[in-house]
DNA sequence: CCAAAAGTGTTCAGCCTACACCCATGT
DNA sequence: ACATGGGTGTAGGCTGAACACTTTTGG
């Protein structure tokens, strides 16, 4: 393995480009979107920052990335240290790479969004104390590039939302019919027809209705569903959903 | 401006995940993909590596990234450099990051995908004899991580073609009915109805039907298109298009 | 006159959309 | 008894999919 330490001239271009210069290293951070469901509302998880630079605003969290891990694996770690959640979807976004977007030191970051289900979670460990739960439309300013790493997090999870039920990592287990659908309603930001969303829910076959009604909103009650973990699965695989809303 | 320059302990969780580490820099390598299409065929630019790791072993072309530039330059950069291309469609696709990625040193990748008309770009300045275009489906085994990478831009581009046509980036001005669905089939690799194709390009009203033929390929000779690259414009920004096929 | 590609419409099925009333229950 | 949310079905329009024959002209 030969790895000039150094660039030299040479004519050979293919060589060129791929000198290892030590003065080329970066950082890699990585930065949280998280998104949290709460049965009615999609929110972001935010904190204040106690350190500088930018002590006292708002962000998104993050952490470096380590030379002994990979990025998921960073993201996880990140997101684990901060909330004391673990086991948690999350995915890969984007690569912010503005030269002054940290305008304290040259920073890279790469962009993940995680889905979680606020009440499940009850932050047994939030070991933040000035992290907190913001309505969509209603996060502050945040530092850096973080608001436009959350547009494009909502963007993508738009999109998600339509080629697959997200619904899995953001409800609680036992959901309704009515959760489900404000969690389509939040992330697509708009109202949706009640029959008809209940019809095309159906019609993918992938519920399964309990016999357990919850109580704690109508006097009527409302039935619970579970997912059908096999039957989603092997839709995935098969067909990989379509779901037009 | 604070930066501390070592990790010391902290009880501040928060600030612990931030410090900088000189030792938890990394080289950030770009590499791209590059689709071009020929009239009929969809392929990708390999070159064979001249240089060690893997010396003798095809590769996409890559770079690493600078201190004083951000990841889209870089990614043209690359590009330019090594194909004398500039001003050419350019997307990030994915980061890349599993620790022994590179056997030879720790790097992270940033994968970009490039889209370019073969014809219309003779390569004046294709630096590198040992370039070639592949068919998709002839590609050889690569190095590293790069069949993956393929893979993923692969099915970045069928989603890409399904919400606009891709069309400017990859066709002449000029073209056919016949070379537009010939790209179409190469890029979601399945044959397309020729009325159904032609019905739904015209109902999208985006291109403009000139007096000229294509007299090169048939004897009756097909008419050539050019895109209304106001329309165009115009109706990515309004509805998108959706474009199911 | 034949080979090769270009050009052109219609029918059917499935899906999305809009829309309104009764039900069950706790207070 | 009433207020609150839960639950249910149908008709019309649009869009995607399947499908075959005629036209042109160079050789």
């Amino acid at each position: 393995m030969e790895i000039p330490k150094e660039a030299k001239l040479t004519k050979d271009i293919n060589t060129q480009l791929n000198f290892y210069q030590k003065e080329d290293q970066v950082l890699l951070a990585v930065d949280c979107i998280i998104f949290g469901f709460d049965k009615t509302n999609l929110k972001i998880l935010l904190i204040k920052r106690n350190f500088e630079p930018e002590k006292g605003k708002w962000s998104l969290i993050g952490g470096f990335l380590k030379k002994n891990e990979n990025l998921d694996q960073a993201a996880i770690r990140v997101l684990n240290t901060l909330t004391g959640l673990s086991d948690i979807y999350m995915e890969q976004l984007y690569t912010y790479s503005k030269v002054d977007r940290d305008p304290g030191q040259r920073t890279i970051s790469v962009a993940y969004f995680a889905l979680i289900d606020v009440d499940s979670h009850q932050f047994d460990g939030i070991q933040i104390d000035s992290a907190r739960w913001f309505d969509l439309d209603e996060a502050p300013e945040l530092i850096f590039d973080h608001n436009e790493m959350i547009r494009k997090a909502i963007s993508r999870l738009q999109r998600r939302a339509m080629t697959m039920p997200i619904g899995f990592e953001l409800l609680p287990e036992k959901f309704t019919m009515r959760q489900l659908q404000n969690l389509y309603e939040s992330i697509l930001d708009k109202k949706l027809d009640k029959r008809n969303f209940i019809n095309k829910i159906n019609s993918l076959d992938v519920l399964v209705k309990l016999d357990e009604k919850d109580m704690t909103v109508s006097r009527k009650g409302a039935y619970l569903y579970v997912f059908d973990k096999e039957k989603y699965e092997k839709k995935v695989e098969e067909d990989g959903f379509s779901f037009k809303l």
